[in-house]
DNA sequence: GATTGTGAAGAGGTTCACAGCG
DNA sequence: CGCTGTGAACCTCTTCACAATC
C-alpha cells in the first residue's frame, strides 16, 4: 500500500487516472481478449501498440500507472494483464442494467450479445407505452414505469440505459438518479443534467456521422 | 475567399482544425437545433457553453477558428451558426449512406430516425445470409453482398455502415474501400485496418459501459 | 454594460530516449 | 540483446484576462 517514491518530488497520493488513459483501457482490453482468443501468451508494448494504431511508449506509459506488469525482455502476460485491467475498471463482477425505451434502439440493446459477453446483465425492461408493457423482450417482460423504482432497488441495479425519444430523456434520467443509479448510458440527442456522483456517457450515432463526414469534407 | 488578416504573425494556410475542436462541433450544432426549435434567436457563449457543461471561453475560441460569428456585447445568432457549423462539418448536404448486416443492430439503425434527420440517407442494405437477401427491410429490399460494388458506384455512396459479427467485419471494411467507400462507422468489436485516404469511427457499446463502470468503481 | 476574439499562461497528454532488468 | 519503466522534452488543448466592439 505505501508506495511514495522518494524521487520524484511530485506529490499524487490519490492515484489519479487521466481520463485519456481510462479511456484507452478497454480498447487494449479487447485486444488482449482477442489475443487470448487466439492463443497468444505474451505480448510486447509494440505489438499491442501497433494493433491499436498508437505508439509502443503510449501503452507502456499507461499500464505504469497501475503498477508493474511486464517484464523487460519478454513483455506483457495476456491472462495477467487481462485480469488486471479487468479489475481496474471494474470489470471483475456482474453489473445490474436496467433499460428504459423499447423501441428500435432499445430492441436492439436487449438482444445484442456484446453486453452479457462482458460483464453487463440486463435485469429489467420499461417501457411509458401500454402498448408495449407486458409484451416480451427477449427473456423479459416489459415492464410500466411505475415500477421502475422498486424493481431498480430490489434487484440493485446500478446503471441505466436511456433509449427514449429525446423529449422524454430528461423525465427518464431524474427517475434514475432518483433511484439511486449511478451511472447512465444515454442514446437520446440530448445533454442530460444530473447530480453530481452520476456519471452520464452519451452515444449519439448522428454525432459519430458527422466526425465522418467532417474528415471527408476536409 | 480572399482571407488572410495581416496582424497574425503565424502562417496557418492550411485550415487545420485541432481534433478537440471538430468533435465539439456536433455538440453545438445539437444544442442550437434545439434552441431554435425553441425559438431562441441569439446566444451568448456563456450560454451555449453552459448547455454543453463546457467553459464559455471553449465555445469562443472553437467558434474563432472559422471566422468571426458573434457580435460583441449580443452573442451569437443562432439560425447564422447552425448554417456556418453545417457548412464546416459537412452537414450541408444529403450523404448516401450502405448498411452491411442487418441483424439486432443493423435493424436497429435502419429504423432509426436520427440518421435521416440529420442528412443521412441509407440507400442501400446488404447482408450476406441467404434468410434475409430478398426481404424488405424498412423500404428497402436486402441486397447479397454479390451486388455490393456495383450498387455503391451506381448509388454513388460515400458512407457505410458496418453491423455485422466481428469476425466478418474486416472483409467488409475491405469490400468497402474496395467500392470507394471514404467513411465506415464500425459497430464491430475489431480494430479495422484500412487504406490511408479511409476514416473509420468505431462505435463499441461495451467499451462504452467501460467508461461508465470504471467511473463507478473509482 | 455585455459579450466577443485572442494573445499569453497554464494543464494535460504524448513522444523521446535511455538506464536497468531478465 | 530485447523490452520495460520513466524522467524530460515536446506538443496540444484549455483557461485566463483584457482590449476592442456593439
Amino acid at each position: 500500500m505505501k508506495k511514495k517514491q522518494k524521487k520524484t518530488g511530485k506529490r499524487r497520493d490519490k492515484a489519479e487516472v487521466p481520463k485519456a488513459v481510462s479511456s484507452r483501457l478497454s480498447f487494449y482490453l479487447r485486444e488482449l481478449e482477442i489475443l487470448k482468443m487466439l492463443g497468444t501468451e505474451t505480448i510486447s508494448s509494440q505489438h499491442l501498440a501497433a494493433l491499436l494504431d498508437i505508439s509502443s511508449s503510449q501503452v507502456r506509459k499507461d499500464l505504469g500507472h497501475f503498477g508493474q506488469f511486464g517484464f523487460p525482455g519478454l513483455g506483457y502476460g495476456v491472462e495477467r494483464l487481462i485480469t488486471s485491467i479487468k479489475k481496474i475498471i471494474g470489470r471483475d463482477k456482474v453489473w445490474q442494467v436496467c433499460l428504459v425505451g423499447c423501441g428500435n434502439v432499445g430492441s436492439a440493446l436487449i438482444h445484442y450479445k456484446g453486453f452479457a459477453a462482458s460483464g453487463f446483465h440486463i435485469a429489467a425492461v420499461f417501457d411509458n407505452s401500454h402498448k408495449k408493457t407486458g409484451k416480451k423482450a427477449g427473456r423479459l417482460s416489459i415492464l410500466p414505469m411505475s415500477e421502475f423504482e422498486p424493481v431498480v432497488k430490489k434487484k440493485r441495479i446500478t446503471i441505466g440505459v436511456i433509449s427514449v425519444p429525446a423529449s422524454a430523456a430528461q423525465d427518464v434520467a431524474d427517475g434514475m438518479a432518483m433511484a439511486g443509479i449511478k451511472g447512465i448510458l444515454n442514446f437520446a440527442r440530448v445533454t442530460l443534467k444530473v447530480p453530481a456522483g452520476v456519471k452520464v456517457v452519451g452515444v449519439d450515432l448522428a454525432v459519430q456521422m458527422e466526425q465522418l463526414i467532417f474528415h471527408l469534407s476536409n
